[in-house]
DNA sequence: TTTTATTATCGTAATATTGCAATATTACAT
DNA sequence: ATGTAATATTGCAATATTACGATAATAAAA
């Protein structure tokens, strides 16, 4: 097979599983830090800081997006991503209470 | 290409990746929690509470394990894996670390 | 409206991941 | 040593992900 059988989880199983593939790779973890350094992030000041193509960029930032962790408008013709923080901390949340209801009883 | 090119990112950016694609399966999020239930954990009863063949979550075991995340040892014919819950707050304080060092400044 | 600068999408190739059947290995009991 | 019950490994097929060149779309400026 190869495909993720997401049928047979309990949905907040799916959703932590969801949530930390957009962590899953160093380019979007990397994205995620230069977009949180910035006041203004242009996306091709992105493909400049990380050594990968503009496309790639663009397909990472899109995975990115799709999770709504970003806000963006259009100033000129530069694309200003912005962190959804609000979002961000929602998926910290999810994280910790996976975290914090996990316990080691045995050995 | 295809291959993520993990020599262009610093380490610790890879750290977080690493330990986020642990958890970017739901089979593997299914199996942590359901060990963190038990007192004793024997792997075929993750077998039968998992709707996956025991090669498949044998594999995801060897993923869990190989991030550090499960001592086990033998008892009986049963192999017990127990979470190794200091390694688990080692990830939990890193993706805190970084959830905590990102903020929205624009937009 | 044409140009220019920027980002998104398409098409494609390569690698990675997932899943399972078959088989091997392991540890204990007899 | 042999048998038994459990887990690990191997081999393979299918799907997913990653990356980039070429091209399209978009928005502002000339």
């Amino acid at each position: 097979m190869g495909a993720s059988k997401l049928d047979i989880y309990k949905t907040d199983i799916n959703t932590i599983a969801t949530i930390a593939k957009v962590f899953a790779h160093p380019a979007r973890v990397a994205i995620l830090q230069f977009i949180s350094k910035q006041d203004n992030c242009i996306c091709n000041d992105i493909v400049d800081e990380i050594g990968l193509s503009q496309p790639t960029i663009s397909q990472h930032l899109k995975v990115i997006n799709d999770a709504g962790l970003l806000k963006g408008n259009y100033k000129g013709k530069s694309l200003c991503y912005c962190i959804n923080i609000n979002r961000f901390r929602e998926f910290q949340d999810v994280f910790n209470s996976f975290f914090n209801t996990t316990s080691s009883n045995c050995c």
